[in-house]
DNA sequence: TGTCCCTGCAA
DNA sequence: TATTGCAGGGACA
C-alpha cells in the first residue's frame, strides 16, 4: 500500500491551527511539531503502508502560472515564521526515514496525482493524506483520501456524500464553483448548491455548456458570460496525473536516530527526545515541574466526529484501548438536570476526539443523532471491562444517568488522585494541567463566556467546542499519567485512593441520585409563621430604635446601636467595624432591650431565609425530592462537603430548628434511620495519644465528659455538676481544635487564669494527650504535613511561616486534622461497609445522607429490623483502634425523630 | 452582575 | 487567640 502525504497543505494548516510554540532560541517550532505529530499518527494508523512519501510544493513558478498569470495571485507571501520551519521540518522528515519529494515546476498535488495514478495502475491501493478538498478528484476504487486533522476518510461514496457529486465530476464541480484560494474564478453566484444541481441535471460540465442557453435567471446569464474562461478554469483545477517523474524510492528508510536526537534537542521536543532515549512516552517523570511558562497542548491530533464512519472508527479504538479518558459536555451545571451536548475521548496523549451530539445554534453543522449514537456507545459506556479515567466522573455518571445510561468501568479519577496526593491544592482540571503537565488549557469561561453572557455549551461553535472538549479529555489522560505513578509510589495513599475514595465516589453518586424527601407543605406553614413573627419583631425593634432600619444589615444596625443609642462596643470585626454578632448582642441584651429583639430576629430570619423558604425551591420536579451534591475533594481534612443545598447544616440545636429537621421525611412505607458514631473524634484522640486515662474511660464505656470533669475538678464522677460537665465538654472539644486558655475562657465564660488552671490540670491528668499535641506540632514542622490513622496526608505549607498568626493557625490545623481526618476516613469506610451490605443482601434501603459522623438511610418498613440491627456492628467494625468504636441508631418518620 | 463582608447553621 | 464546611443578605464597584 502507498501512503502519500500532502506536506504543504498540512504545513499551512499546522502553522495556523497550532499555538506559536518556540524552542529555547525562540525559533518557531509549532508547524514542525504539528506535521511531525501527524506523520507519527499516520505511521501508526497505516501499518500496511510499505511505501510512502511526503510531498511538498517546490519553490518557484509552475506550469499553471504560465497558463494563467493571475494563478494564486492574491496569496500573501509566506510568513517568515513559516519559512523558517521548512528546512528543519524537511530534515526531520528525512531523518525519520520518510521519502520526501519536491518537484520543481509542478505542484505537490500533481506529484501526488501522478504517483497515485501509477499505483492504481499497478493495482495497488493508495491513501492520500491531505487537508485539501481539491484532491477528491483523485479518488477511485484504489485511491482514498484521509484528512488527518479531523480524522475524516473519503472513498468514492464518501466524496459523493460530502460534495454531492462523484470523484469523476469533482473537476467539473470545481470549475463551476472556482477556487478563491488559488484565485481561479468560477461562475459568478454559483456555489456548491447550484453546481451540484446543474451537474445532477446535465451530468457533465460539457453538457451544461451545451445547454447554457436554456439556463435561466442571473446565474444562467453569468454562466454564459463565463463560457470562454471555463476551459482554462478546468485545466487549472485539474490535478496532473501524467507527469514524467524520475524514478523515486518510495520505501521508507530506517530512522536516523542520531540525527533525530540532534534535531529534537534543537527544537526542544522533549517528549520525543525521551522517547528516543528509550523512556516510555506515556510515563512522564514523577516531577515534571515546568521550568518556564505553560504551553498549550498539541491539538494536531484532535478530531471532531461527525460521520458514522468516524464514529465507527473511534468506537473501534475505544474498544481496543486499555484506558480511555472520557468527558462530557452538557447543557447545565446542575447534575440532575444536565443533558448531553457532546462527548470527548482520549486514547493516548494528543490523540483525542470530540463527538458533538446536540449543538443547536443557527447554522450548526449536522451532527450524529444523539439517541442512536448513545445506543451505539452504550455497550462500551456500560462495560466494566473497558477502563475509563476522567476528571470528576461522578458528574458524568449523573449526566449519563439522565440519559438512561449506567456509566461503568471507572478505574481512575484525576480529581481524586489529586485530592489524595495534595488535598490543600486546587483540583480543577486547568490547575492540574498547569501544575503537573506544564500545559495551559482553554478555560470553560473562555468558551461559553460567564455571568449573564454565558451561553449554553449547545450554542458553542463546533470547532471551538471540539478544541476545548478534546483538549479536556487529552489533558485528563496526561494528568493521569503524571499522578498515577506518584500515587503508586505511596502505598498508603494509593490504598486510600483506590479502596476508599473511588468506592465512595460511586456511593455518593447513588446517594445524590436517591435524594431526600421533604414535606414542603410543613415548611411553607413554618415560613408563614416565621414571617408573621418577624414582622412583629421588626416593628418592636423599630420602635425601640426610634426609627426604621434594616435589621439584616450589620452596617445599619451598628449605626443604630453604637452611634445613635450609644451602646458600648464589645468587640470589632476583622475589618475594624464594631461587631454585632450573636456574642455581642448576647452581652448587650443583659442591659438593653433592643439586642434581645435582634437576636430573636436573627435566628428566625436565618431559619426562614436559608431553610424554610429555600428548601422547597430545591425540590427536583422530576423526582419530587431534594438532591444535594456531595463534594469529595473540597475539605482539606478528608471530610465531605454538601451543597446545593447544603444538607449537612440543617438545624438541630433549637426547637424552631428541629421543626425544620422534622420536615425531612421518609417516603410512604419507609422510615428514616440515622446511625451516628458516638464521640468519634475524642475516641480518635484517645487512640492517637495512647493516653492511659482516656483509653480507660472509653474502655469502661464511661461518659467521657463526666470523667474528664471528675479528673479536672478532682471529684468523683457522681459529684460532677451540670456546669462542671459542660466545662469539661468544652475542654475536650477545644483540645480537638487546638484551643488556647484564652479561647477556653471565652467559651465557658471564666477568667483566663481559671481556664489556664483547668487546662493545666487536664494535661496533668492526661499526659499522653499533652505529649501527643506536642509531638504532632513538631512532626508537622519537621515534615510539613500531618496524617490520619489511614495515612491521609494534609500538607501545611504555613507551618514554618515567619508570620506568627499564620504559623499558629497551621499548628491548630495540624492538631485538628488527624482527628477530623481519621473520623472522615472511618465514616467513609462505614459508607462502603453499609452500602456493600445493602447490595449483598439485595435490600431496598437507601443511603441518603452523610453528615460527618452520621449516616441517614431511607428504609422500607419490612427491612427496618434488619437494618437497625446491622448498622451499629457494621459501623463499629470498620477499623480496630485502641478504643472501641460505638455507633448508635435511631428510627423515625422524620429526621428529627430518628435522632 | 460580581465580589467581599458579616453573620450563622452543622459536625 | 477553636477546626472543617456552605450560604444568605447587604454593601459596593
Amino acid at each position: 500500500m502507498l501512503l502519500l502525504v500532502d506536506g504543504s497543505s498540512y504545513l499551512y494548516r499546522a502553522f495556523h491551527a497550532l499555538p506559536d510554540l518556540r524552542n529555547a532560541a525562540n525559533q518557531p517550532t509549532g508547524a514542525i511539531k504539528g506535521v511531525l505529530s501527524m506523520l507519527r499518527r499516520l505511521v501508526a494508523d497505516y501499518p500496511a503502508a510499505n511505501q510512502r512519501a511526503v510531498i511538498f510544493d517546490a519553490k518557484g513558478k509552475t506550469f499553471r502560472d504560465d497558463w494563467y498569470p493571475d494563478y494564486k495571485a492574491h496569496r500573501p507571501p509566506m510568513p517568515d515564521d513559516l519559512v523558517a520551519q521548512i528546512q528543519p521540518l524537511h530534515d526531520a522528515i528525512r531523518a525519520l526515514g520518510w521519502p520526501l519529494l519536491c518537484v520543481e515546476g509542478v505542484e505537490a498535488d500533481d506529484v501526488i496525482g501522478t504517483l497515485a495514478t501509477q499505483a492504481a495502475a499497478r493495482g495497488e491501493d493508495c491513501v492520500i493524506s491531505t487537508g485539501d478538498k481539491d484532491l477528491a478528484q483523485l479518488v477511485n476504487a484504489h485511491v482514498t483520501l484521509v484528512n488527518t486533522m479531523n480524522e475524516e476518510r473519503l472513498d468514492s461514496a464518501g466524496v459523493t456524500e460530502k460534495f454531492g457529486v462523484p470523484p469523476v465530476r469533482i473537476v467539473d464541480y470545481l470549475t463551476l464553483v472556482g477556487d478563491t484560494v488559488d484565485n481561479v474564478p468560477g461562475v459568478a453566484k454559483v456555489g456548491p448548491k447550484t453546481a451540484v444541481k446543474w451537474l445532477a441535471q446535465y451530468g457533465t460540465l460539457d453538457n451544461i455548456v451545451a445547454h447554457a442557453a436554456e439556463i435561466g435567471g442571473v446565474v444562467g446569464e453569468n454562466l454564459r458570460k463565463h463560457l470562454d474562461f471555463l476551459p482554462l478554469g478546468r485545466r487549472l483545477v485539474t490535478v496532473a496525473c501524467d507527469l514524467d517523474l524520475p524514478a523515486i524510492e518510495l520505501t521508507p528508510a530506517a530512522p536516523d536516530k542520531e540525527k533525530l536526537a540532534a534535531l529534537y534537542a534543537e527544537l526542544d521536543f522533549k517528549a520525543w527526545q525521551r522517547e528516543l532515549q528509550g523512556d516510555k512516552a506515556d510515563t512522564p517523570a514523577v516531577v515534571p515541574a515546568p521550568t518556564f511558562e505553560n504551553t498549550e497542548p498539541d491539538r494536531a491530533g484532535y478530531t471532531c466526529i461527525i460521520s458514522e464512519a468516524q464514529l465507527d472508527d473511534w468506537l473501534q479504538r475505544l474498544n481496543s484501548a486499555t484506558l480511555v479518558a472520557l468527558d462530557t459536555e452538557t447543557t447545565a451545571l446542575d447534575q440532575m438536570q444536565a443533558q448531553l451536548v457532546g462527548l470527548s475521548f482520549c486514547i493516548e496523549p494528543g490523540q483525542a476526539a470530540y463527538l458533538p451530539l446536540a449543538h443547536n445554534y443557527a447554522g450548526a453543522p449536522e451532527q450524529l443523532p444523539l439517541a442512536a449514537t448513545l445506543e451505539k456507545l452504550r455497550p462500551w459506556l456500560e462495560s466494566t471491562t473497558h477502563g475509563k479515567v476522567g476528571q470528576h466522573l461522578k458528574y458524568d455518571r449523573h449526566v449519563f444517568a439522565n440519559h438512561g445510561i449506567r456509566l461503568a468501568g471507572i478505574v481512575d479519577d484525576t480529581l481524586l488522585e489529586s485530592y489524595v496526593l495534595e488535598s490543600d491544592q486546587l483540583h480543577e482540571l486547568g490547575s492540574l494541567a498547569a501544575r503537573h503537565c506544564g500545559l495551559k488549557t482553554i478555560s470553560y469561561d473562555d468558551v461559553t463566556g460567564k455571568g449573564v453572557n454565558r451561553i449554553s455549551f449547545a450554542q458553542v461553535d463546533l470547532e471551538r467546542a471540539a478544541s476545548y472538549a478534546a483538549e479536556d479529555a487529552d489533558v485528563t489522560l496526561q494528568v493521569h499519567h503524571v499522578l498515577a505513578p506518584r500515587l503508586k509510589a505511596e502505598a498508603r495513599l494509593e490504598a486510600l485512593y483506590r479502596d476508599i475514595e473511588l468506592p465512595v465516589a460511586e456511593i455518593l453518586f447513588r446517594m445524590e441520585r436517591n435524594g431526600v424527601l421533604i414535606d414542603s407543605q410543613v415548611l411553607a406553614q413554618q415560613s408563614d409563621a416565621l414571617g408573621r413573627r418577624l414582622m412583629e419583631i421588626e416593628a418592636t425593634a423599630h420602635q425601640l430604635a426610634g426609627q426604621p432600619f434594616n435589621l439584616n444589615s450589620p452596617k445599619q444596625l451598628g449605626e443604630i446601636l453604637f452611634t445613635n443609642l450609644g451602646l458600648p462596643v464589645v468587640k470589632k470585626t476583622p475589618s475594624g467595624t464594631p461587631s454585632t454578632d450573636e456574642e455581642v448582642l448576647q452581652k448587650l441584651a443583659e442591659d438593653y432591650p433592643l439586642p434581645k429583639c435582634l437576636l430573636e430576629h436573627r435566628t428566625l430570619a436565618k431559619l426562614k431565609g436559608t431553610y424554610t423558604d429555600k428548601l422547597p425551591k430545591m425540590v427536583n420536579p422530576a423526582t419530587g425530592r431534594v438532591h444535594t451534591s456531595f463534594s469529595q475533594a473540597v475539605a482539606v481534612t478528608g471530610r465531605l462537603a454538601s451543597s446545593d443545598p447544603n444538607l449537612q447544616n440543617i438545624p438541630i440545636r433549637t426547637v424552631e430548628g428541629r421543626r425544620i429537621r422534622a420536615a425531612f421525611v421518609a417516603a410512604p412505607g419507609c422510615r428514616l434511620v440515622s446511625a451516628d458514631y458516638s464521640q468519634i473524634e475524642l475516641r480518635i484522640m484517645a487512640h492517637l495519644s495512647n493516653d492511659a486515662g482516656l483509653l480507660d474511660a472509653f474502655a469502661r464505656g464511661e461518659d467521657v465528659h463526666r470523667a474528664t470533669a471528675a479528673e479536672v475538678f478532682g471529684i468523683t464522677p457522681i459529684e460532677v455538676s451540670n456546669e462542671q460537665r459542660r466545662a469539661a465538654k468544652a475542654i475536650n472539644f477545644g483540645l480537638i481544635y487546638g484551643m488556647s486558655a484564652f479561647g477556653l475562657a471565652k467559651q465557658i465564660d471564666v477568667d483566663r487564669t481559671s481556664a489556664q488552671t483547668y487546662m493545666d490540670r487536664y494535661f496533668a491528668r492526661y499526659p499522653g494527650v499533652a505529649r501527643y499535641m506536642e509531638e504532632t506540632r513538631s512532626a508537622a514542622k519537621e515534615r510539613g504535613y500531618v496524617e490520619t490513622v489511614f495515612g491521609r496526608r494534609l500538607w501545611l505549607p504555613e507551618i514554618r511561616s515567619s508570620n506568627a498568626g499564620r504559623r499558629q493557625g497551621a499548628e491548630r490545623a495540624a492538631i485538628n486534622a488527624p482527628m477530623q481526618g481519621t473520623a472522615a476516613d472511618l465514616v467513609k469506610l462505614a459508607m462502603i461497609a453499609v452500602q456493600g451490605w445493602l447490595d449483598k443482601e439485595k435490600l431496598q434501603s437507601k443511603l441518603i445522607l452523610q453528615v460527618h459522623d452520621e449516616l441517614v438511610l431511607e428504609v422500607p418498613e419490612a427491612e427496618l429490623a434488619a437494618v437497625k440491627a446491622a448498622l451499629p456492628p457494621l459501623m463499629a467494625g470498620v477499623a480496630k483502634l485502641s478504643v472501641p468504636l460505638l455507633a448508635e441508631v435511631g428510627v423515625g418518620a422524620n429526621w428529627d425523630e430518628a435522632h
